[in-house]
DNA sequence: TGGGGTTAT
DNA sequence: ATAACCC
């Protein structure tokens, strides 16, 4: 089934045919055991080097040049060329000078051409299926499984072309068209071709898919075949890919911290966590962490794609070797929210929170952030649609507030990183539940998220001090 | 390690 | 407010 992908779409040529004459090789009446939600069909959409692409196209005359985008002395990402001169993701700028002399460098702090281009993709995926979820910028999970039954019912078994896989299949591993599990993954491969090629024909980007029957897999088997090509898993090969891993820390939802606990314990195989005592798991990790965790080493994963959604914070950070001094920070703080209060702008929305974020100097330690977050005035929040000029001073102050709240100014310091945030966001002017202006508010009576976050705020309330 | 994001506790 | 996870 695997075939080299000259590039998105196309069905491979001479693959399957329907068996019978005229017939269906599957009666429609198979459809997923019990109509139980068990069997899904999740495609994981992964663009090729983001910010290289984005930057290529704002700029045309980088292309075929080795790129890097460049954040601080971090090359956070490159293209192709650039990788196959040895440059890698977050590689120190000297290093990757060094490696490749001819490597053209553009700065990518300003993250406003990459984040725009980032919810173009996502709302052209919600145009497939709305049930997109993203995971950064450049990544997201589609759940394709009521659009593949919509194309089953459909299915006309006089098309030949109607049953081909679209890209590679995971092992080579032969699709069974008894098989309705198969047929559904089938189509989903189909739909995942057309999503690329939309990519590439209406924005010009390329990027890789997965499909499988959950997030897991599917995010796992989307990166097989590298750029711009796409992969499918079929449900008896999903051991083979887990177990292709050749340490728990590459299983996604296994972070940092959980992987130096795990290795305490003697797991550092996907199998090792398999056959681990699921006991001694739970008292050393906790109940939650050990039980999702242990199945998703058996390639077991049944969170649902969760819609995305607009945002639910905005924020802007900047890092620095040093700051030391109140003004310097006022400053760097004015900044990142005159960025913000453009962004909050276009939003539409208002946020009812802001926060502040230190990073502290330390030597050799983990570093580890300190925030301050409070409610924004509601005199502030009114204004925020407007004019920006007028909130900047206040909302200065209140930030100046949280930030000597958390930071000693009369003792010495050292910040290494400032970040403002807004949370919280509502729509418009706060309808309340149960009057008029709720019900004709769409996102608050139907869709909403906003107000999610209202039951548990704990703030400090500047207007108390 | 950058400059973002999310959810759980 | 922090800690974990993701990119």
């Amino acid at each position: 089934m695997e075939r080299a992908e000259a590039w998105a779409a196309g069905s491979s040529p001479g693959a399957l045919g329907p068996e019978g004459p005229g017939g269906l090789p599957w009666s429609h009446d198979q459809v997923v055991p019990a109509g139980s939600s068990s069997s899904r069909v999740i495609v994981h959409v992964d663009l090729d080097c983001f910010y290289a692409q984005v930057e290529m196209i704002s700029n045309p005359e980088l292309k075929g040049k080795p790129l890097g985008v460049q954040q601080k002395y971090l090359v956070v990402t490159c293209n192709y060329e650039a990788r196959e001169l040895g440059v890698k993701k977050l590689m120190n700028v000297r290093d990757a000078k060094e490696k490749c002399p001819q490597l053209v460098l553009v700065n990518g702090e300003d993250l406003t051409r990459y984040r725009e281009m980032s919810y173009k993709v996502t709302e052209l995926l919600e145009e497939f299926s709305p049930v997109v979820e993203r995971l950064g910028f450049d990544e997201n999970f589609v759940d394709l499984t009521e659009m593949v039954e919509k194309r089953l019912e459909q299915l006309q078994s006089d098309e030949p072309s109607a049953l081909t896989v679209s890209g590679h299949v995971y092992g080579n591993q032969p699709i069974n068209l008894h098989d309705i599990l198969h047929i559904r993954l089938l189509i989903g491969s189909q739909i995942a071709a057309e999503m690329r090629e939309a990519m590439y024909n209406q924005l010009g980007l390329t990027g890789c898919a997965g499909v499988a029957s959950n997030k897991l897999l599917a995010k796992l088997v989307s990166g097989i075949f590298k750029p711009n090509q796409q992969t499918l898993l079929l449900p008896e090969s999903s051991q083979d890919l887990i177990h292709s891993l050749n340490h728990i820390k590459e299983m996604p939802g296994i972070g940092y911290k959980t992987t130096k606990r795990l290795e305490a314990l003697g797991i550092s195989s996907v199998r090792d966590l398999q056959t681990f005592s699921s006991k001694i798991l739970e008292r050393e990790l906790g109940i939650s962490v050990a039980q999702r965790i242990q199945k998703l080493s058996f390639g077991e994963d049944n969170s649902p794609v969760t819609p995305s959604g607009p945002p639910q914070s905005f924020s802007e950070e900047d890092s620095f070797k040093k700051c030391s001094s109140e003004v310097e920070a006022k400053n760097k703080i004015e900044e990142l929210l005159a960025s913000l209060l453009n962004r909050v702008c276009q939003d539409g929305r208002k946020p009812h929170t802001i926060r502040l974020i230190i990073r502290r100097y330390s030597s050799e330690k983990h570093y580890s952030r300190e925030s301050r977050q409070c409610p924004i005035p509601s005199h502030i929040i009114q204004k925020l649609g407007i004019g920006n000029y007028d909130v900047m001073t206040p909302m200065v102050d209140v930030l100046m507030k949280l930030f000597r709240n958390m930071v000693n100014v009369k003792m010495p310091f050292h910040l290494t990183l400032l970040s403002v945030c807004f949370c919280n966001l509502k729509a418009l002017n706060t309808a309340k539940k149960g009057t008029i202006d709720y019900y004709l508010t769409p996102s608050l009576s139907t869709t909403s998220r906003s107000g999610k976050h209202s039951f548990k705020m704990k703030d400090t309330h500047m207007e108390d001090f």
